[in-house]
DNA sequence: TTGTACGCGTTATCAA
DNA sequence: TTGATAACGCGTACAA
C-alpha cells in the first residue's frame, strides 16, 4: 500500500504509518539533532537530563527500535558473541551455553551459536561464518582446532576464550581445568582401592584433546605405579549410551577381564552400567565403573556413579565475564582454572580379590590384637 | 603502530597492512567497479564469467571477508534467524536446536539463540532483543506467549514458526503435533491394559501449553470412560530427576495408591522409575510408568520406558526449511504436523488385580474350551 | 555486461 | 551541552 522508500516526499513518509521509526524521527519529535538523540539514548553523561528525558519519551512514544546493523556499521561492534561447541547433545555443553547466553544477555549481548559435531573442518567454517557476522568475541571448546583458526581470529582482531581445558603454554586465554590431572585422580582412586586391571571406554580421541588427555591421565597414573593398559583395553566410541554398551561388550570379549572401567564421560559410564546389569555383572562387586562430568543422572542412576564433578555453570559464566571484561578494555589473567572434584559414589569398590584379602587381613588383625 | 582510521591519507592506508580488505580493494585489484565486484561475489548471472573469476580470485588473494553489518544495512536482511526456547537443559530442545542450526548453516544462515527458563516475561524481552538484532525470521516453542509478542513480530514484519505444538485456530505458522492427542494415546494404552487408577507427574502447566495439554489429554481419555483423576494425583514439579522422585513420594503419601503414573516427559519418568526402585515398588508389576519424548535414556533404562516418540530432528529441520522457503518467497502450509508414536516398552503392564483376573480367566477358558 | 551514484540508520568527530 | 556532517561498507536502481 504505502510507498516504501522509493518516494522520498517527507509528507508521504509521515503518512506511511507502517514504516518503523528511526532515530531521525525521534530527534525531530524531541526537537533535537540526530547527534543529541543518539547520545541521549546511549545514556551518555554529556546530555542535559531534561533533553535526555524528552528524547527517551519521544522514543517510547514512537516505539523506536534501534537498527542493529546500522549501529554495528557505525560503531564497529555488534554486541554479539559467538560460541562454537562440539554438540548440544551433551548436558555439559548445553548447560554451559545456557549460562553463557543468560550472562551475556544481562549485559545486552546476544549469543550466536554454532556446532560442529566433533569435526574440526566444520568448526573452522562455522568460525569464519561468525567472523563475517561480526561477532565481537568468541568462545571455543578445548585446545584442538584447525591450525588456521587462530590466524583467522587474530587477523579479525577478535578476542576469544578456550573452555573446558587449560592451555599449558599459557598462550591462549582459557577457562577450564586439566583433563589429564582430573583423570589421574580417577585412576588414583581406583588404584587406591586396589585395582590393577583397569580398562577404558573413551570418546574418539583423534580431534578431541579433552578425551585424549583423560586417557593419557589414566595411563600416566598407572605408569607411575609400574602398571599399564593393554591397547585393546582402551575402546573408543561415540558419546552415546548405546555405543557404550557395545564398547563394554568388546572389552569383555578380549578374554582377560578388567576389575574396573574408567569412562570418558557419564553418558558412556551410564551405558557401561546398564550393559553390566544386563550381563549380570555386579557393579561394584565384580566391576567398578567411573564417569566424568557429574551430569544429573550420575547421582541418581543405580548404582550411583563415581565421577568427576565439573563446574558447568561456572565455566559458562566465567567465559562470559572474562570476555565482557576484555571487551570493556580490562585485563584478565590469561588462564583461569576452575576446581574439579572427584565424587566417590557407589559404582566403585575394592576389586573382589582385594576385598577378600582385606577381610582376611581384618580377621587376622582382630584375632591378634584383641 | 599503523594508523587506524583517523588519518585518511590514501598512501598511509595502503601501507596499513593490518586493515582488512573491503569490497573496494577487491574491485580495484580486479580492475572493475564496486558494483561489478559486488555482483560477481553474489554469483549474479549478470556478470561475464571471466570478470567473475577475476573478482573471485582477487577476493581470495586479499582474504576478503564481507562486512555483515554493511551488507545487512544495504540489503535489509541479516541472514540470521533467531530461536527462543524454554531451556537447553532438555535433550529434545537441544537436539532440535542442533538440527535447526546445521540446516540453517547449510543455506548460509546463522542462528541467534535465546532461552527463557519457562518465564514468558523473559521470553518477550529476548524476542525484542533479537528483533533489534535484525533477525530475518524467528522460531518459538509452543503456543503460550506474552500477548504482545506476536504484535512485536508482526510490526517488525518478521516471519516465525511455532514448534512442538499445533495451533488449533490455524492462525500461526507451526510445525508440531497435538500434545493432547498424544497424551490421550498414552492414557488409552494404560486403560487398555486395565488401569483405572492413574496419577500424573507433570511439569508446571501455568505458562506451558505442552504440559497443560498433556494433562488435559489424559483427563479427557479417562473422562470418556467415565473415570477421573483426583486433584492431588496430579503433581507438578520442575523437569528434573530429583524433583520427580520427590513428586512420586508426595503421590504415594496421598493414601490410596495409583496403579499407573503418567509422566510429562522422560526425565520425570526416569525420576519416578528410580524412586520406585529405591522404594522397592516393582515396575511394572506393582506400578506402571510412562514417559514422553523418547530421549536416548528411555530405551536403555531398566525397565525400558513406555513413552511417546517425538521426531526431534524433523521438527528442527522442518522449522528451518519452512522458514527458508518463506524467506525465499515461497508459500508453505500454515500447519505442518509431524507424526508421533507410542512406544510400548517394559515399564507398563496390566495392573496387579487385572493380571490376577486375566490369569484366572485364562484358566477358566482353558478348562472350558479345551 | 558494466559503471555511477545514492541510500541504508547509526555513531563519532569536530566546531560552536 | 548541542549541532552539522562525515564516515561506516555494501547493494542496487538506473544509466550507459
Amino acid at each position: 500500500m504505502a510507498a516504501t522508500g522509493r518516494h522520498r516526499s517527507a509528507k508521504l513518509k509521515s503518512l506511511a504509518k507502517s514504516r518503523s521509526a528511526r532515530l531521525a524521527d525521534v530527534a525531530r519529535a524531541a526537537g533535537v539533532s540526530l547527534a543529541t538523540a543518539s547520545r541521549a539514548l546511549a545514556a551518555s553523561a554529556l546530555v542535559h537530563s531534561a533533553t535526555s528525558t524528552r528524547v527517551q519519551e519521544a522514543a517510547r512514544l514512537l516505539g523506536y527500535v534501534p537498527h542493529g546493523a546500522a549501529r554495528a556499521l557505525a560503531s564497529r561492534r555488534t554486541r554479539t558473541i559467538g560460541a562454537v561447541i562440539p554438540t548440544l547433545d551433551n548436558p555439559i555443553f548445553a548447560g554451559s551455553i545456557q549460562t553463557l547466553q543468560s550472562r551475556l544477555a544481562r549485559d545486552g549481548y546476544t549469543l550466536l551459536l554454532g556446532s560442529h559435531e566433533y569435526d574440526l573442518a566444520v568448526e573452522i567454517k562455522v568460525v569464519a561464518a561468525l567472523i563475517e557476522r561480526g561477532v565481537d568475541a568468541m568462545v571455543l571448546v578445548g585446545l584442538d582446532h584447525d591450525p588456521h583458526l587462530f590466524a583467522l581470529l587474530v587477523k579479525a582482531g577478535i578476542p576469544y576464550e578456550l573452555t573446558w581445558a587449560v592451555d599449558a603454554s599459557g598462550f591462549h586465554h582459557c577457562v577450564g581445568f586439566s583433563n589429564r590431572e582430573a583423570a589421574m585422580r580417577v585412576a588414583q582412586h581406583l588404584l587406591g582401592l586396589g585395582h590393577r586391571r583397569i580398562a577404558m571406554v573413551s570418546g574418539y580421541t583423534a580431534q578431541n584433546d579433552r578425551a585424549r588427555e583423560r586417557v593419557a591421565g589414566v595411563r600416566e597414573a598407572m605408569q607411575s605405579r609400574g602398571l599399564g593398559i593393554p591397547d585393546d583395553w582402551v575402546v573408543e566410541c561415540p558419546f552415546s549410551i548405546r555405543d557404550a554398551r557395545v564398547a563394554l561388550q568388546r572389552l569383555l570379549e578380549t578374554g582377560a577381564r578388567p576389575t574396573a572401567v574408567v569412562c570418558g564421560n557419564d553418558i558412556l559410564a551410564a551405558g557401561v552400567l546398564l550393559e553390566a546389569a544386563s550381563c549380570e555383572i555386579a557393579v561394584p562387586a565384580a566391576l567398578s565403573v567411573t564417569g566424568f562430568d557429574d551430569i544429573d543422572l550420575a547421582a541418581e542412576i543405580v548404582p550411583a556413579l563415581t565421577t568427576v564433578h565439573l563446574p558447568v555453570v561456572d565455566i559458562g559464566r566465567l567465559a562470559a565475564e572474562r570476555l565482557l571484561a576484555r571487551l570493556a578494555g580490562k585485563r584478565v589473567a590469561r588462564v583461569e582454572r576452575v576446581p574439579v572434584e572427584l565424587i566417590a559414589r557407589a559404582s566403585t569398590a575394592p576389586p573382589a580379590a582385594a576385598a577378600r584379602r582385606q577381610r582376611h587381613n581384618a580377621k587376622i588383625a582382630l584375632g591378634g590384637a584383641m
